[in-house]
DNA sequence: GGTTAAGCGGAGAGCACCATCCGCTTACGC
DNA sequence: GCGTAAGCGGATGGTGCTCTCCGCTTAACC
């Protein structure tokens, strides 16, 4: 364990302190971005994380890949919970727990819906996750929909509808986020296994966002 | 008619260029604010009403004291959409064209729907429009119920809800904001009627909101 | 037509934010 | 211990916003 990193100081070629201080910045910046969304200013990340804005920066040279590094990991979680979802024998249920699970962390951490719903244009491992993550969710439906519960006209575009809309809630209400988006998710739901008349789906491109800034405290 | 206005310029105190100034200024922000949401700057409101800022600012001493009178029409509209559903027979069909149309204003207008959900905290006449318009909608809702076509664990607070979320999809989706509104309402709609396990009713404060800024372009 | 208050517009104060620059400090490897 | 590259933080640009100040213009009334 002690032979090749002659020159390398640490794993990542990042010097002890600065990693120690890299983790704390990802990890103060997600409890920020959770709390108060995305807009929280960098130097308040910067300043409760107990390094200057410089450091901030060098590590992550804009706003946006400090959130996209934020994200990554719930991001994945996120995915994974598809592959959970599709693991479950009754696809109706799967879809129902997927769809629960991801609106909860959308309610849960405000910068997590911003961050969804915005989606990082340009972050392209978070792309490629999601398109996979869609994919699943893409097989799901079809499963759901050919056991019979799943109302056929089901769109996937509509996991995107409910996923703005949810954000929806999430952006203007601070604590009662959860049981909001619980109710909503809990008629949206209803309405996916029952049927009745319903305008042609809609293809929402999660990606023709703003610039960042959402939502606020 | 030519008596007593003798200090008087105008009916309304305003000299006739001013008078047209204003009205050009609401008229403008109007439409700005439906297409690019609430956040539009003052000066281009101003530049677009070929006006200075001064005259914008003497006017409207803040941007929300022209926010407020540009959506005042339109809240008046709204609360008066409520009476219309009230005057329907059939109080279900009542409900649904009521939500329809609210959710629709909302969809074609980026301002409004943002006005809606930040309700505008001191704006005082709005605040008792809104509040005979819940009153009717409250009404409409117990009519509906005792029809048996509102399911009768439907809360009120649930129309905030449904305003939240539309204004989710409003907010990010530009173009195809309405038919995807649609298809939301459609889908919560249907969820209204039927029934189902549903979590308890959220309470959400409409006016927790921030500053103003919700949107962007 | 002349007087005058009301109205006007642009420049800029004040603020918040993202991002950068530069001189000092410190961990690391010998 | 010591040299050095890597790391550090505060001051500083630069931008975009809301709202104010002040000297000029013009509509309204005689």
């Amino acid at each position: 364990m002690s032979g090749t990193a002659s020159r390398i100081p640490a794993v990542d070629g990042l010097r002890a302190d600065a990693r120690q201080n890299r983790d704390r910045i990802v990890e103060v910046a997600g409890a920020l971005f959770a709390e108060r969304g995305l807009d929280v200013p960098m130097a308040a990340i910067a300043r409760r994380a107990g390094v200057g804005v410089a450091t901030l920066y060098r590590r992550f040279p804009t706003k946006e890949s400090l959130v996209a590094e934020v994200f990554a990991d719930q991001f994945a979680a996120c995915v994974s919970v598809v592959d959970e979802a599709l693991a479950d024998p009754d696809p109706w249920r799967g879809f129902c727990t997927l769809v629960e699970k991801v609106c909860a962390m959308q309610a849960v951490d405000r910068g997590f819906s911003a961050a969804v719903v915005a989606s990082l244009p340009h972050a392209i491992d978070l792309d490629r996750e999601r398109e996979r993550g869609l994919r699943g969710f893409a097989e799901l439906v079809r499963r759901a929909k050919a056991a019979g519960r799943l109302r056929p006209d089901f769109s996937e575009d509509d996991l995107v509808l409910l996923l703005m809309a949810n954000g929806g809630i999430v952006a203007h209400s601070a604590d009662a986020a959860l049981a909001a988006s619980r109710r909503l998710v809990a008629y949206l739901l209803t309405s996916f296994a029952g049927d009745g008349p319903l305008p042609p789906p809609v293809a929402l491109s999660l990606r023709d966002v703003p610039h960042l800034a959402t939502s606020r405290t």
